[in-house]
DNA sequence: CAAGGAAGTTGAACACGTTCAACTTCTCGT
DNA sequence: ACGAGAAGTTGAACGTGTTCAACTTCCTTG
């Protein structure tokens, strides 16, 4: 695999070329209207070809997934680097990530549905997914390292982790969000972030403390499970 | 529409028997590889005939979503006539509710990436599932209402919402559970059961009280959105 | 009872995702 | 430069969900 830019191979410009045919047409026409053969068409290759680089029609939306992660990354960036309050960073970035997923708002609902089907390597707790996933966790992780906030060490371990998950639920939020402009999510982002900053302060008290026990002991359960810890 | 059992009309007998082919078929052979024409087959009807009944073949899983609803409210009756124990009541009517979708676990998932679609009719929060879902809501109310604990009156309105959202959580947790016989989330429902309980006791506490009001007054705003407070 | 419209029923036809055997082009060791 | 195998490419063909014009049965109204 060359390094110079621009000199890629020839097979690596068709695989780009779907992709960006593909995500061309679903933007103009949405995902269902968009078919294989007008994606081959628009990239310059026969139907065939297409399913040489993608193993279905499903399969180019991971290649969605990818590139709106490294946009996210890239426009999340000024607001980690300038911003040190916790709450400020968590709305900051997830407004980014709005921002970014805009273009793709009016079918993002077909790319969740796909998503969300366990055994789909598309689903975000799947092992092909998994690279995309710790990039994830580890930006979030980046959004409580980089703050003035102080987080109490049984935390430290999963809260990147638990902070991701809040973002999926924001995110499964905005799929169903009915209003122009995802004006309701950015609200719920706007009221919710403050309330997970105070959550992890609360965790100090001794009742809650007790309970923290529970749900840390929990998780570190449930990861054991997907790690292949049950039996599949 | 005639009201005595057993005398209802051909169309809704034609309708049901379509309903059970394909829950048969599903069972059998999956989801997919169940074809429409199988099921028209093994109805004793035409294609064309079963598509005058429904819409689609997802349209077929809603005949399912409603079987499996009264199959629980069914299962879920001994439990909320015996037990007073809030815990123990969230335990048994989720365990009622995995025992009576244990043969339909293998395909799940295909079932649910469907639900999990905003626009389908399918979801969970569209307005054809309406009435499914207030009888879900309406059960887990009897499961609070049914119980001894004693539920602060701030929470009295949501509750039951709340604990419907706790249980389709769990639901999602259920289809990716990868153990066998769902052993990971029976431990799960466990383990949360009575954290549930005890989270709903600590919002007396005075730091609480303050958060709980902004979790209320949110949840008011979101239902306020979903409801036709949006612009759609 | 007759008539005519509504409800129910049919299977062939269509469009789409996907597969595959055949073909072409590239790569590299000799 | 050559040959052989790998990699890339093709479009026709297949199976599936869905549609539709035509047909049949049922029900209502005069």
């Amino acid at each position: 695999m060359s390094l110079e830019p621009g000199a890629e191979s020839k097979s690596a410009r068709t695989r780009s070329a779907i992709i960006d045919a593909a995500l061309l047409l679903f933007r103009e026409r949405g995902y269902e209207a968009t078919t294989m053969r007008a994606i081959a068409t628009e990239a310059g290759v026969s139907v065939g070809n297409a399913y040489y680089y993608f193993d279905s029609k499903e399969q180019l939306i991971q290649g969605f997934y990818d590139r709106a992660q490294i946009d996210h990354a890239v426009s999340a960036r000024p607001v980690l680097d300038s911003e040190r309050d916790l709450t400020k960073r968590i709305v900051g970035v997830v407004e980014a990530w709005l921002e970014t997923m805009d273009p793709y708002r009016p079918f993002a609902g077909k790319f969740f549905k796909l998503a969300a089907e366990p055994t789909s390597p598309l689903s975000p707790f799947s092992a092909e997914s998994a690279p995309a996933r710790t990039a994830a966790i580890d930006l979030w992780r980046e959004v409580l390292e980089g703050s003035d906030a102080k987080i109490p060490k049984k935390l430290r371990n999963d809260l990147p982790e638990l902070l991701w998950l809040y973002f999926m639920s924001l995110v499964m939020f905005w799929v169903h969000d009915p209003t122009s402009d995802a004006a309701a999510t950015r609200r719920v982002v706007a009221r919710t972030a403050p309330m997970v900053v105070r959550l992890i302060g609360i965790t100090r008290l001794p009742v809650i403390r007790g309970m923290l026990d529970d749900v840390i002991a929990l998780i570190d359960e449930i990861r054991l499970v997907f790690s292949g810890g049950g039996d599949r």
